[in-house]
DNA sequence: AATGAATGAGCCTTCATTCAT
DNA sequence: AATGAATGAAGGCTCATTCAT
């Protein structure tokens, strides 16, 4: 039982690894199950037979990812003691994150090429991290860093501005800087929130 | 003579337009030449007829969206007199562009799962847009309204956000109020770059 | 009604002849009738306004090539006077119709291809040239020039020859020589069936 | 191991005498993969499993039918001892063959009717056939059982006889008596050929 | 646990044919 | 007399999925 248990996770691992590679390397359209055993240099029928459909395989690479991007940024928002600089750890996380693994944005990008998954993005990304910084722009305000704002909005804000970065930087990776871009972002989005009779951060 | 030219014109915007309907409504993966026959209401074999082949027709639609998203946006850009208002003008249009066609952004996020058209966008969307929005904060910086900055960075900062936002709205369009957000990231992206000693917008 | 019967034939030899080019110069399975159309400098729609069907194209086509190529060969026939002229003749008009229009045997051999066809060309081509050899043949033996023999089987080799000559020149024009091939030919049947004791032709 | 390839050969023969079968009864344009696959009594799918694509099956059909032919037609040629017996051996194989397989040669005419297909069976099957004629012919000239002559062209009228039978008798089976006209063509080619002060062979 | 042979639904594409003008 | 817009049947091909071994 807790042998097979270690095989198929280690299977599964592997297929999933490889799903991800497939869809940064080759897109969304080209991915084939074919593909997928090619890369992780096992014959086709090992996918389903751990994997019950494509569909599901495609579900889990998404949960994987998402999963792992969350537990990253959020170790790090977590460290962090103030609202000022949580909001700042979210940020460069994020954007660090991006630069420690390009092929796992260059698969999420694929992966929104399909309308289901887009819906589920939307819950488990986007629903999630918007929380996130919601949280953090409450506590701010609450504890007087902050200014008062529509935290919504200005949380979709923060997270589009990062999302929105992550996308051109996927699509032409020279034409960003990301390091410098960070700061940038840091800078600007504490000038809009901060109060402003506050200390700077 | 021209009788051929206008049909061969109206059947080609009705297929396109009939293309990025589908995009919209069933995504990329499920837009086939029968969706699409189907939405434009004619037969299989119309398409074919205008359009070499399914590539050609999905690129075909890409331009028509790029050209008409780019002439409404540089439209207001163009009638602005000052750098300051340029920018204004060309986030304010940006989003409210989305608001008057929604279908038009969903489809474009549907064909970002496409290497090759990814690459295409990228060169003919966002190089176009970083130049447009590098060129008004030269402009601005020269003027002496903007602070000195990197103005590429700067310009990828802006333009994602754009983006970033009309995502999150395209995947979920209750999430983000477009009106509250403009004035938001408006607000935000003056906050960062006008110089400290100026008056404000 | 006269002249309708004028446009309608001229308009007809037209489709015919561009049939055939396009039969010899791009093959049958990519002889489609936008081909046709095209290398005859017409619109589509004109040949199904004046052939009922593609079918009915080809059938003419082939009648147009049969008819042709009887009346070439058998006007050097018929002008000949003895059983050995004409035989002389029949092969030498064959080989030297060849010489004078390549085209029209490349896009003999491409409507082999089809069954249908096939069978036609059988008893079109094939029927009647044996029965105006095995005639000449039988001719020569009732004069005694030639020697007595299975005149069907003769006939057969005598035409099988010319074609599979035919069929070595369409498929590789510069490995065979026809006027050489031709007086080979011309002996080597003579020497076959001439009756031994007859002085030599 | 060893099963996978037996598995993969047996289908790739029945898939490949399936399509010959096809193409002999209802002929290249209408052999498609469903009717090949009906003809095999498999599913469709098996032929692009075991076959890249439909050209890639053709080409490996015709490699199959040349290389039997040869061996079959040679092996008789390489056991008979002296030049006039090879070549006597030549054309008799040649006509045995075609009574042993005819489906054989109605698949071959039909893959005539395609130009790529014309010219490698020009290259594959008359650039072989007449070199092995004309290395016969010379062979006997030296040994001098044979007359001077032309051998290039003697053996495209060697070769283009035997095929000419062989086209007659795959359109109009009846018309046409192979052991006869086996003899006939044998009788005529060395008449031909041989020196005249010869003793006949 | 793993394999790959086999299947067939679904897609793009070609093309003969019809028909309104 | 001529045109070309429109249609849809049919073919090749891809690929997720099933299943016997």
């Amino acid at each position: 039982m807790a042998r097979k248990s270690i095989i198929e996770d280690i299977r599964k691992d592997q297929i999933i690894q490889s799903a991800i590679d497939a869809l940064a390397s080759v897109g969304y359209t080209k991915t084939t199950l074919d593909q997928i055993a090619e890369t992780a240099d096992i014959s086709r029928g090992v996918i389903t037979y751990y994997f019950k459909s494509k569909d599901q395989l495609i579900s889990e690479v998404m949960r994987r990812m998402l999963t792992e991007q969350k537990e990253i940024i959020m170790g790090r928002v977590d460290r962090a003691a103030s609202p000022r600089e949580k909001l700042a750890e979210y940020i460069g996380a994020s954007i660090d994150h991006m630069k420690s693994d390009r092929t796992h944005y260059e698969a999420q990008v694929e992966l929104w090429s399909n309308l289901e998954y887009k819906k589920e993005f939307n819950q488990k990304i986007y629903r999630g991290c918007i929380e996130v910084v919601t949280k953090i722009l409450k506590e701010g305000i609450e504890a007087g860093v902050f200014r008062d704002m529509d935290v919504q909005n200005a949380a979709v804000l923060i997270q589009g501005s990062i999302d929105g970065i992550m996308i051109q930087w996927v699509f032409n990776e020279d034409s960003v800087d990301l390091d410098t871009i960070k700061g940038l972002l840091t800078d600007t989005i504490f000038a809009s929130i901060n109060r402003q009779d506050a200390a700077s951060g």
